[in-house]
Order: structure tokens, then C-alpha cells, then sequence
DNA sequence: CCAGTACCGTACCGTACGGTACGCCGCTTC
DNA sequence: GAAGCGGCGTACCGTACGGTACGGTACTGG
């Protein structure tokens, strides 16, 4: 259920090639200029003409909901590996949705996007905040739930709710670094610095919903 | 150039009463309208002209500057009622702390400021950003760390670093909300809510940090 | 009563930017 | 090689909005 699915889901098409050159030429301008994003702009960057992008995108937003939704395909879930599960992976697993989450939310690109989406929300008719949401905050959810819920079933977790396990997990990976980032926080964390979060994390859950196997 | 027009330049004196009114006339107009906010549309508001706006606040940028000032202003701290610390009277405190705070973030306000702000540090030359995370996160932080410092002295917290401490229980509270919040999602909170949530956190980070007094 | 100040209301200017029109080129197809 | 087409480059249009100018009004001090 990778690409097939989300393509479903969406009922959106796939861009070309070329399509797919122009909203990564988009990309690149967001976090090289920052938001002041330009139809001009995109046209002179990507050589292409602004007719040719309205006749593709539609419109402003319908050019930036496809970069949202192109960048959003490329951050494809990871393993979703099942079988039994021990303590250890557990814990491996949690570790790894907590170091991806913080590489995603510390990259430039997500810091962009989101802030794009968060002014779009601002106005009227967004849907761009829904699809970021979409593709953010609910699909790391729809990930991590049934690991957490996997974890109960073994025995290695106790909680009643299960959305309110993962929120809780959300908040202890998270902090305050994304807004923070979003603000405008030179705030930077390098590799090793994720990792050593991201664990610190998982103990932090494991200790408050963990229990040792009956 | 009198000495008032440099200090509103600097934007630290503090306005007078119409301004107040034009600032608040324009925290009206961004929680009505979302952000696309004219300053046509301040001045028919508060009954000014133009004119006036620009003599008063520089330009929009100063406009929103003293408005995101004015509103931080009047969202000033609890009382940091000092004294002997037990484990109930940290409770409480901690538990204040986390019902204010999410009281802030779940306003309709403070969504629209951050909002604001958040697209003002996408442009260059943003200060915005800073300032809001100056009166948000930042203050927050700098007043509930004396509190989690003091029950450490009392002996009934452990940590290495304060920061660290404090970071763990701003992402406890917080958990997914401001984001959700700020991309538009519809979820809203009442004061019932708030305070379970509240509690929830406070026992968790007592639960990671917190230790019987020896 | 006059001068000065502060401000409102409104008309105005300049420009940036979303969106459109059009001419031209290279590619495919018959 | 003519026809058709997809797409580039550029010129152009309309408008919204930031910022300025100016006349008119009320109030204060002399």
C-alpha cells in the first residue's frame, strides 16, 4: 500500500517529467527566496512558459497544492515491516518514525511548506493546511498507531486510547522544535543531534506507557 | 524627528489609548477576516485615516510589529508567588502553567498572530517571528523553568537540564495542537477539555521527572 | 480671532503580480 | 514538406494594495 494507494487516495495523477522538473523548481525557489514566490519567478527558473504552467496547474494555488502533494509522494512511509514483536523491536521501531519525523520536520523544505500552507489556512478556501495535515501530522499518526497498538497486543504497552498514546508520543518527539523552526529559530540539529532526541523520546514513551512483558 | 517619532520608531513606548484601539481594531480585523489584511481596511475600522497609521506605526510592518506587542502585552504572566515548594503547591503550579498555555495557543488570536508572524519569517527581514517567539515559547519558558529549578531544590524532581526538563513538558502539553491548529484544522477546545489535558501532562512529566522526596 | 496642531476622509500614485494573448520554433505525423 | 501541436519567450492587461498628498474640521493656546 505505497504508491498505488496514495495515488488513489489523492485521485490525483501523476505530473510528467516535465511536470515533475517545474515543481521541483518550485521547491528549490521556496527555500532559496523564501515565500515571495513569483508566477514569473517559477517560469524563468523552470524555462518554461506561464502560460504552460496556467494551462497545467490551473491557477496559483492549484501550481502549489501539486508541489505540496509532489513533495509529500516523495516522503513515502518507511517499512512497514510486521511480524512478531519484541521488546527491542519495539523500541527500533518507535526510534526510527521518531528520527525520520525529525529529519522531515527539521528540513528546510517542510519548514517551508508548512509555512506556506499555515498563511494559505489564514485566508479563506485552503485546503493546502488540510493536505499538509494530511500528509504530516495524520500520516506519521496512521503509521505509528498500529505499532502502538501492536506493542498492546504483545503485551509491552498499556494505554486505553491509542490516539492519545501516539499524541503523546507526537509531543515528546516534536517539543517545541517545529514551531520554533516555523518562527523563524536558527535552531539547527545535525544527524547526531536528531538521533539523540529521537531516543530520548522513546524512553521518555516507553517509560510512561511501557510495561514489562507478563 | 522629535524624540517621539524616534521612539515609535523603535516601537517600544507604549501606545496610547487610540492607538490601542487602532491595534485592537486591527487584532479585530485579522481574527474576522484571516490575514489578508489592507491597511485600507484597518483605517475604515478604527476610524483613522490613513495617514494617521503611517505616522503612528511607520509602516504595515510597524502596524503589525505593536500589534503582536500590544497583544503580548495584555497576556502577561501568573503570579510567580515564591515560598516553600511541596509536592502539591508544584502541581499546582505546573498545572497553571499548562492551562494558560494552552488557554494561548488554543485562542483564536494567537493562532492568527502566529500565523502572521510565521509568514512574516518566511519573507526576509522578519523580527516578527522572533518576537512572538520571544512572548510565546521563550517567556513561557523562562518562567516555568524557576519553578522546575525550585523543585529540584526541594528534592522532588530530577534532572540534569532544566532546558531539556522543560522542553519535555512544553511538548507534553502542547503535543500536536498549535500545529493542527495553525494548518487550519478545526479542532477546538473547550476549558473541560483543556484541563484534563492539562492534568494528563503535568502527571506524565511528574511521572518522567519527578521523584519521592527522600 | 488667528495660528498651530492633530487628525479624519478621500482622492491619488506607483508598482508588483496574477492571469492572458500572441508570435515563433521544433517536433511529430502523414 | 505541409499541417498541426505542444511549448517557450515576451509583451501586455487589470487590479489590489502600500504609501502619499491634500482639503476640511475640531480643539487649544495666545
Amino acid at each position: 500500500m505505497t504508491a498505488t494507494a496514495t495515488r488513489e487516495e489523492t485521485g490525483h495523477e501523476a505530473p510528467s517529467a516535465r511536470q515533475q522538473a517545474v515543481l521541483d523548481a518550485v521547491l528549490a525557489l521556496l527555500v532559496e527566496e523564501g515565500d515571495q514566490l513569483t508566477m514569473d519567478a517559477v517560469a524563468r527558473r523552470a524555462s518554461c512558459s506561464k502560460e504552460t504552467l496556467y494551462k497545467w496547474f490551473g491557477d496559483r494555488d492549484g501550481l502549489l497544492t501539486a508541489t505540496v502533494r509532489w513533495q509529500a509522494s516523495r516522503v513515502h512511509a518507511g517499512r512497514d515491516a510486521g511480524g512478531p514483536l519484541d521488546a527491542e523491536t519495539l523500541r527500533e521501531r518507535l526510534l526510527d518514525f521518531a528520527v525520520s519525523w525529525l529529519d522531515v520536520i527539521a528540513g528546510r523544505t517542510s519548514v517551508v511548506l508548512n509555512r506556506i500552507a499555515i498563511a494559505h489556512a489564514g485566508s479563506r478556501k485552503g485546503n493546502l493546511g488540510a493536505i499538509v495535515l494530511a500528509n504530516g501530522r495524520l500520516a506519521i499518526g496512521a503509521r505509528v498507531k498500529p505499532v502502538l497498538e501492536a506493542g498492546r497486543a504483545a503485551g509491552l504497552l498499556a494505554f486505553d486510547d491509542g490516539e492519545t498514546a501516539f499524541r503523546t508520543f507526537f509531543g515528546l518527539v516534536g517539543r517545541d522544535i517545529q514551531i520554533r523552526l516555523l518562527l523563524g529559530d536558527a535552531l539547527e540539529l545535525d544527524a547526531a543531534e536528531i538521533r539523540r532526541d529521537a531516543a530520548r523520546a522513546v524512553d521518555q514513551f516507553l517509560a510512561l506507557y511501557g510495561q514489562a512483558r507478563p
